[in-house]
DNA sequence: ATACTAAGCGGGGTAAAGTCCGGTTATCGT
DNA sequence: ACGATAACCGGACTTTACCCCGCTTAGTAT
C-alpha cells in the first residue's frame, strides 16, 4: 500500500541521500565549488560513485539538490511568513518585497546558482517549473493588468530576476561589493516593477 | 608596427581560428552539438588538441565563438540596417525591434547559446559586457525615463530577452513549436517594453 | 516468518575536458 | 637578409563526469 505519487522511496535511499546532500554542503563551504567533485563526495560520504549517479543524475543535479534544500526555508517565508513577503499584503507589494528577498537568496547562494548550470543538457536541469516562476506567475494573476500574456510575463520577470545573477554578473561583481551590488539590483527590481504595474 | 590593442594576432593563429569555428559549424550541423567534443574537433580540423584549448581556452569558449561570429551579422542590421531594428527610429520602437530581432535570433541559434553554460566556472564565460546589453543600455538613455538606474535596468531587460530561452524554456517547448513560442515571447516583449517606458 | 522481486548499491571502465612541455615557426630589430 | 625571441603547435598525460552490470538489501505477499 503506497500513499504517495512516488512508490515509496527507500528508507536507506532516503537516507543515503540526506547524508549526500549534508556531505556536498559540507564540501562545498570548506573547498569551493570546483572542488566539489563526484567521486571525492562518493569518498567522503563512504558511498559508491554510482550511488552517488543514481541519486542526482549529474553533477549539475547535485547543486539543484543544494539549492532545492535551500529553497525550502525561502518559500516557507513566502508562502507563511509575515508581510509584506508573506501573505496579507497588496500583490504588487509582495512582488516587490519577493523581488527584494530573492537578490539576497541568490547573492547568498550564488555559487550554488553557477554550479546548477549545465551547458551539455538542452533540458536545463531542474528549472521545469521553478517556485519562483509559479510564485511571480501568482502575483501577476492578482494584479489586474490589462491584455498581457501573464505566463510569459512571469518567466520574463523570473529571467529578470535570475539572470543578472547567473549570468550576467561576474563573481568579481558580486563578492567585492556584494551589499552594493544588492541593493541596486533590489531598488531596480521595484522600479521595475512599479513600471510594469502601473495602470 | 600594431595597429591593434591586441598586439597583432600570428597569421598562422588566425588562420587555425577560422578554420576551427568553420569546423566547429560543420560539426554543430552535422552531429548535433553534444557530439562536438574537443578531441573530435582537433581531429576533424587536422589539428593538435593544445591548439583547440590555446584558441579558446573552455568547450564553452568554442561555443561562445561560435555565437559572437553568428551575432556578427546581426549587430550589422542593428547597427546599420533599415530601421526600426537599425537607427533612424524613435528610440522606444527600435527597443521593441530589438527585442523581437533577438529573440528569433536566440531561438535560431538555441543550441549554441545552451553550450556557452557552464556551470564550473565562477565567471560565465564570454559575457563580460554583451553587445546585447550595451545596445539596450544605449537605447534606454535615448528614451526619458524618470530616476531608474539605467545600468541596472538594461541588465534586468538584456536577461528579460536572454533568460527564457537559455534558462526556462525546455528545448521541447522551443523545437515542438518554435514559432509559436516565438511570436508569444516578442509580442510579450512589446507589451513589457510600453509598460516600462509608459510616463 | 519466509521466499520473492524490484530497487538500490558499489566500484571498475570509458570518454571527454583540460594541462604541460619540448620542438617549431612567425615576427621584429638591425 | 638574418638571427633573436616570443608565440604557437602537437600530442602525451591527468583528472573527472558519467555508464554498466553483478551483487545486496528493503519491501511485499503468502
Amino acid at each position: 500500500m503506497s500513499w504517495g505519487t512516488p512508490p515509496t522511496e527507500r528508507a536507506d535511499a532516503a537516507r543515503n541521500r540526506m547524508h549526500l546532500v549534508a556531505t556536498a554542503r559540507e564540501m562545498l563551504a570548506e573547498l569551493g565549488a570546483d572542488r566539489l567533485t563526484m567521486d571525492a563526495l562518493a569518498e567522503r560520504s563512504g558511498l559508491g560513485k554510482g550511488t552517488v549517479f543514481r541519486r542526482f543524475g549529474t553533477r549539475a543535479g547535485i547543486f539543484q539538490a543544494l539549492m532545492d534544500d535551500a529553497e525550502r526555508a525561502f518559500q516557507e517565508q513566502v508562502l507563511s511568513g509575515p508581510p509584506p513577503l508573506g501573505p496579507g499584503a497588496p500583490p504588487m507589494e509582495r512582488l516587490i518585497a519577493y523581488g527584494r528577498a530573492r537578490v539576497g537568496f541568490l547573492i547568498e547562494h550564488r555559487e550554488i546558482g553557477r554550479g546548477t548550470l549545465d551547458g551539455r543538457q538542452s533540458v536545463p536541469v531542474g528549472v521545469q517549473m521553478p517556485v519562483s516562476r509559479m510564485h511571480i506567475r501568482m502575483l501577476l494573476g492578482q494584479i489586474s493588468l490589462g491584455s498581457a500574456n501573464l505566463d510569459i510575463l512571469a518567466i520574463q520577470l523570473t529571467a529578470a530576476l535570475d539572470g543578472p545573477l547567473l549570468l550576467y554578473l561576474s563573481a568579481a561583481d558580486l563578492s567585492q561589493a556584494a551589499a552594493e551590488a544588492e541593493r541596486q539590483l533590489a531598488e531596480s527590481w521595484q522600479d521595475l516593477v512599479r513600471r510594469v504595474c502601473r495602470p
